[in-house]
DNA sequence: ACGTATGCTGTTACCGCTAACATAGCCGAA
DNA sequence: TTCGGCTATGTTAGCGGTAACAGCATACGT
């Protein structure tokens, strides 16, 4: 280092400050921070040095605008606070790490009109593709989406039309199987506890299938309760004893989803009932703190990762299947029956 | 509406196809969409039909680059998968919710060189504040930080020297008062179990802080276990049956996280161990989910929303403290004794 | 020697929008 | 009537980069 740092600029700096320290034109620096064309290692090396030495950071906002390219990948999720979405950010950033591409994360707290201006101000930034959960949105989103001329995988659910690509899991065949797979062990007086979201499209379907094929077995629900807010842990142990308070024939607990479950195993646990002779229980999610617990809770998992990676594939244009758009690609999640159904 | 929408744009629509569809210049209709200067209701209502109907989105990359301004708070973060950062998030998103601001998130995974590497991508889109976990970063991501010319906020850690604000809690505090009530309430044979992460200051702080306590009274840890990767609640249990097999003299185990003192509570609870007599235990950060366990853990609140809060605050500029930045914000978390501390 | 391929660097014209200033019409006061 | 002072709109000149092409050595085959 001849010179040293430059410390306190006054405002800041763009490629000509550089070029000008470097005694070479913009447009050569500008190669060499892209890494972009043939310049000469001398070259190469003086620019570089020049713009360490000034800490030149690019602006790719004057980038973006001229090379008409962004590698921004606008991810937009109901929520953070549960363990489902963080495991599917894990997955498209996995995925994107060796892209170029980068995941912006918007966050709609399941209101749809949230999740609309969500998305206009995402695609105000102009992303290179969109990955967005569910498949249900405002018409004006819809509107949006398909006319961004970008790719849109809309994700976590396939029961219903997508705009352009769609990866998840059927979630009424989910409820279907966990219902067949319950009947199928004996248990005959079901209740469900849930969340009470309107919005939440994919628990909906889940229990509509459930419904389904206890219909199908001549069966239906005993009992139902749903919660909102709060911790799903001490939830799930709340409406459980008021279930069990309100309706002691019951035998088996479908939960909406593995925290509110595992706060039931919890509770029944304390209780000294006998899981899963007695009664049985399931969730839904695969979520790895059910490890922990002391009996595995029965569940479904719903492929977060695996759904993030291909989705992220798809957005990147390297995703297996050769064509462009316009897939739908079902995963198929595992029924682990862990220790809360008998047989 | 006399016109039906377009259906299938072949590029992507500018200011110039409203202002051509409204009959008016381009900088009119500039004005009606961001609300700005004196526009007559006619004409204004004319622009928004216009640009309804065609479906455009205005481009911010250009507005950006023209206007100098961008809306945008880089938020840059070590981990979603906890429950601590989504937290922190949302005080951060609530609080820049009506002020025109937004937040974009940035994950390092505990990795500094990944701090470093996303810190510089998201300035190049020269956002308007940067919101940063910890106090310590590379060489580099300092430099930039300090000749970002904006706001810079340092959370969750005020135990150390902040570029520019910070707001946090001292863990080496927290971890001394943890100790001390500890020691207080009789417990001698001390063990520490944890997180291997070389890169997770805080905890690291905490320890420290707990050590110094504990040596004050002439005391030091009886056992250490770390961990890493895996189910935090059956890491949890693991760790405390192996120390427990290993230290039998032990009486009280102290986690680095909720998390893994919930496994270890499970643990201790389905061993038939008194609690908080025979053993107590206690973890850290005050999560929601340890309202749903059989008995309360001991914890500390790490005072996650308000962090968020206070830094969002700081950033819109809308902080109480009137001083425009270099300010340092220490939180005070409460010590909750809950079920597993004697006394 | 000549034409031409090749490697490196510079020039020009935007990208889509907005700040700042310019202008036109209209009102009321002098 | 004339003139300032509004209000509503248009015009001009960039913002900081990059695509595309132009230019100029140097190297090389014939």
């Amino acid at each position: 280092m001849s010179k040293p740092p430059i410390t306190e600029p006054r405002r800041t700096l763009t490629l000509r400050d550089v070029s000008e320290a470097s005694g070479v034109s913009e447009m050569t620096v500008s190669r060499v921070l892209r890494h972009r064309g043939d310049v000469s290692d001398s070259t190469r090396e003086r620019v570089l040095e020049a713009a360490r030495r000034l800490g030149y950071v690019p602006n790719k906002i004057a980038g973006a605008l001229a090379s008409q390219r962004v590698n921004l990948v606008a991810v937009i999720i109901p929520s953070l606070s549960n363990m489902v979405f963080p495991e599917v950010m894990t997955g498209i950033s996995d995925t994107l790490e060796d892209t170029g591409l980068q995941p912006v994360v918007g966050v709609t707290n399941y209101s749809p009109d949230r999740e609309e201006s969500v998305l206009y101000e995402m695609l105000s930034w102009r992303p290179s593709g969109v990955i967005i959960a569910g498949l249900e949105h405002t018409e004006a989103a819809q509107a949006m989406l398909a006319q961004a001329g970008i790719p849109i995988v809309e994700i976590m659910d396939i029961d219903g039309h997508p705009v352009d690509s769609a990866v998840g899991i059927s979630h009424r065949r989910a409820g279907r199987q966990m219902a067949e797979a319950i009947i199928a062990a004996g248990y005959r007086n079901i209740a469900f506890l849930g969340t009470m979201m309107p919005h939440d499209h994919r628990a909906r379907k889940r229990l509509e299938g459930f419904e389904e094929a206890l219909a199908k077995a001549g069966l239906s629900l005993v009992d139902r309760e749903f919660y909102s807010g709060g911790s799903a842990l001490l939830k799930g142990r709340e409406m459980t004893e008021a279930v069990l308070t309100r309706s002691p024939q019951v035998d088996f607990l479908y939960y909406s989803n593995d925290m509110i479950g595992a706060g039931g195993l919890l509770y029944c646990l304390h209780k000294g009932l006998d899981v899963p002779g007695q009664i049985g229980l399931a969730g839904f999610n695969g979520v790895e703190l059910l490890d922990g617990l002391p009996r595995k809770l029965a569940t479904m998992d719903a492929c977060r990762l695996e759904i993030g990676r291909v989705a992220a594939e798809i957005i990147a244009g390297k995703h297996a299947s050769g064509t462009i758009g316009g897939e739908v690609i079902e995963l198929f999640p595992t029924l682990q029956k862990g220790d809360t159904i008998r047989g």
